[in-house]
Formats: structure tokens, sequence, C-alpha cells
DNA sequence: CGAGTCGTTGACGCGTTTCAAGTTCGGTGG
DNA sequence: CCACCGAACTTGAAACGCGTCAACGACTCG
């Protein structure tokens, strides 16, 4: 299975630079310094690392799990863009999480996924079966402790998230929204602005607990009041990240 | 300082068994074994984990620390209940969670906190001052482990906690709010209803994205519907679990 | 060219918020 | 012991932001 030209929604970096057979982006747990607290794992273990892994590619909008399945693997994304969710019975489903090439996913405590993972470009991952990955992290020192940094982020994360859930109006949710995707890409070196929206208006909706049309007004709201500029319906500009900034946080 | 008789609104394990000086409830980290998938520790850490760890008391309504503070200390519940919360700077609140004893707080990156942390009720808290602590995470095998599980089981519940305030209407808040009070004191081994309510309708509120007065109508209709019992404001009884889980979840 | 998906926009309805009284209850002081 | 007070809670009425329903345009793909 190869991977269509990409031109799904998510340009992303055209083509990050390939080194012999390794996945495109480098492995959020082993080479991803700037988000790591503690040492780098050595030459060797690294080694042992990617022995462990198997890369697998997706096609658009395919399911990577579902809430319930068996947890078999954990991944690392490589290329492209994943949803996180979680649904209500009668269908309601909220987005909890946008990954992208670098994330982490599929560790949890239990024997079965908590939530769902959706492919929303085409994708690359790094998949590493559950026990050989757990044994890897009781052997290496310093493994658990960067898995513990990487789930201490993602918690302040999702509380930040809460935040905007519980207490933001709709402009400030999605401007908050662009925010973060914005300081996401600055935060890997690649400029803050333009950035493409691998996601639907739906996905966004789902991501920030709104229906689509708000989600629509409150970009064209944005649009006319000049804080974002719509290139194309999935690419945005940003002319003065200041002012959404102050949008998104109520000040 | 001495904790007063602790009638301020949580009269909670009337008097769990007080070991020898130490704290009333057992620290989750060494001791709260049903929580953790890896070995407890063994005798000789524990001795020396509790070496680390001072023993405080606060009044009910004190802030224990606030979103910005610099992190000086973690922190491990034993009597009482606190609120973690996240503001916007014109003073909208979220309340990202309620912990209870044996509940753990203060750890996360960077060096100043990211949320407040309140006492609900007069509490007593195991302070462990941070650079300690960290120490002692490094040179005891299995505790990042046990953080890490802990980490993962907050995330989850974070995730939750996201579904519901994305997606969830007042009601079907109001019920998940009591159904997950209700299943935090069974798994602690005490009776699932009927249970108290540490907090005012204005912190459930400020918990559930909703306002005091949505909340109090929640709880009259389901009053009304019969689905709780109000013995007083702050005790509530489930005649149905069953139904009301369901109300819950949408189901 | 027709069908389907996605996004935008308008009109309207509804659930929650806002504003405003009241009620209950525990604590305090006369 | 009781009157008073304030904090917390409840309830009602009106306002409003977002959801729902519907129409339509842009674009892609057969």
């Amino acid at each position: 299975m190869t991977l269509p030209p990409s031109e799904g929604r998510l340009p992303l970096p055209p083509a990050l630079p390939r080194e012999n057979g390794r996945p495109s982006s480098p492995c959020a747990l082993c080479a991803a310094r700037q988000f790591s607290v503690c040492a780098p794992l050595d030459q060797d273990s690294q080694v042992r690392f990617f022995a462990l892994a198997t890369t697998i590619r997706l096609e658009q909008r395919r399911t990577l799990f579902q809430e319930g399945d068996p947890a078999g693997h954990v991944f690392n994304l490589t290329d492209g863009a994943v949803s996180i969710s979680k649904a209500l019975a009668d269908g309601r489903r909220q987005i909890t999480g946008f990954l992208l090439p670098g994330d982490f996913l599929g560790l949890q405590q239990g024997d079965s996924y908590a939530y769902t993972a959706e492919a929303l470009t085409p994708i690359a991952l790094c998949r590493f079966p559950i026990e050989k990955f757990q044994r890897f992290l009781s052997e290496t020192p310093g493994m658990e402790h960067r898995l513990l940094s990487m789930a201490s982020n993602e918690l302040a994360a999702a509380q930040d998230q809460m935040l905007l859930l519980g207490r933001k109006t709709a402009v400030e949710r999605v401007a908050s929204f662009l925010i973060s995707l914005s300081d996401r890409h600055a935060a890997r070196g690649r400029p803050g602005s333009p950035i493409s929206l691998p996601m639907t208006r739906g996905e966004i909706a789902d991501y920030l607990g709104l229906t689509i049309e708000t989600v629509s007004r409150a970009f064209t709201r944005l649009r006319k009041e000049g804080r974002i500029v719509l290139d194309t319906v999935d690419r945005v500009r940003f002319p003065d990240l200041g002012t959404l900034r102050e949008i998104a946080t109520g000040g």
C-alpha cells in the first residue's frame, strides 16, 4: 500500500528529508528532543527501539482503531494528521485531539482503546506491539520519564481544552483553535502563518463542541473583522497573531 | 494549626484508622494499590519516601497554590476535598477536577503551576519538595511507571470530561457528575449511595461548564423525576443508579 | 453533465444564561 | 432563646447565543 500523492487536505512539509528508509518525521519518543526533558536515548537504544516498529500507512478517512477495540499496539505518527475522539450512544461525538507528525498515541491503562483514532489525511505511522513496547520501557532507563513528561503536557493541554469547552464563546473557541495550530507549527520550526487545515469544518466543530454552521460563521466573522485571511478554505493566514491571541483568551 | 471537627461540608469517612502518626488516608503513590498497575513499593522505599513528606493542613476556601505560582512542591491529599481550576482574564473559571483523599497533585512540566488548587473543605496533605521528589523518582524503580499509569488514567478522565463539556446537555452533565462521584466512592470501598457533596452548586457549575441556576434546575428536575433524593442540599441518594447512568450517557 | 461532498448563509427555535425575587439554613449577638 | 444576617440555593421571566432546518454555491469525481 503506497501513499497517494497526498493532495487530500494536508500538504504539510512538502517533503521532509528521508534518511535511509526511516520515516520522514522523527519519532517523538526517540528524536524529538525539543519536547522532552530527559536525555535522549543513546545510539544503541535507538537501534533496539526502531527494531520493534513496523511502518504502516493508512488512507484518508480510515479508522486506525476504535473505542473499545482490544489494544494491541502503540503508534507514532510520522506523516499526516489523525483525530482522537469519543462518542455517545446516539452519535454525538467529541474530538479530544488532533495529532500531527511526531505525536504518539495508543498508550493507556486497560486492555482496550479508550477512544477512536481516524486518519484525517493519508497517514504513515510507526507501529509497536504493546508487549514489546512495554518490555522496552521497563528495560530502558529514561523512557518512562520521557513518556511521563509527554503525558503531563497532554494533561495540561486537556485542561486548556476543558476551559475552552466549558467557558469560551464560539469565536473565542475558533480563535483558540487556530492559535494553537499555529503554535504547534511554530514549535516544530515551521512558519506559524499561513497554515493548512487538514480537517474539515465538521471535524473542527466536533473538536470545539460546536456545529458546522457555527464554526463557519465564526470563520466568516474573524475574516470580516480582518483577524484571519482564508487563502483557500483550508489555508489560513494571520495578519495579526497578537490580536487573535487576545480574542482567544477573552482578554 | 489543627483541623476543626470537619463539619464544613465533607463528613467523609468519619474516621479512617490512624496508624502511628501517619496521615489517615493511604498515600496514592505508595499504598493505594488498587489504582496501580505496578508492584507496590517495598517497605524500605516506603520509609524513604515518607521521610520526604511534611504533613500540612489548610482551612476551607484557602488557596493551596495559584496558576502561575512557582512550583515548589507536589502534594498528596489525605483528607478533605480540593478543586483544580483555570481561569480567563475576565474571571470566567473552569474547574478541571475535584480531588478526594488519596489523590495526587502538583506534578507538571515547567517551573510554575499550570492551574489553581483550592481547599473545598478543611484539608490535610502530604507535601513533598519537588527536587527531593524528583530525585526519589529517579532512584526508585517503578515510581515513574506508577506515575505514568496515574497520568494515563487522568488523561482518560479528561477526555470523558471533554465529551461532557462539548456534547452533553445540562441534565446529562449533572447526572454524569453524580455518577462519577458515586463511582469514586465505591472504588474506595465506601458506599456509592448516599454520597455527600463537598462542593457548592457554584463549584459544580464551574466544573460542568454551566451556571449555578442551571445546575440547580437540573438537580430539581432529577429529583422530581425520582432519579435522585436530596436528603439535604449536600447529601444525595440514588434510588436507581442504572437509570441515572443511562441519563448520564445519553443512552 | 449529473451526483455527491463540503462550506456558507439565512430564518427560526430552543436550551441555557441573565436578571431578579424569594426561600432555607447555619451562625451570631442581643 | 430568638431575632437577625448573610451565604447558598431555588424559582420565575425575559434575553440571547447557538443549534436546527433549509437553500444554495463551489468544487470534485465519475
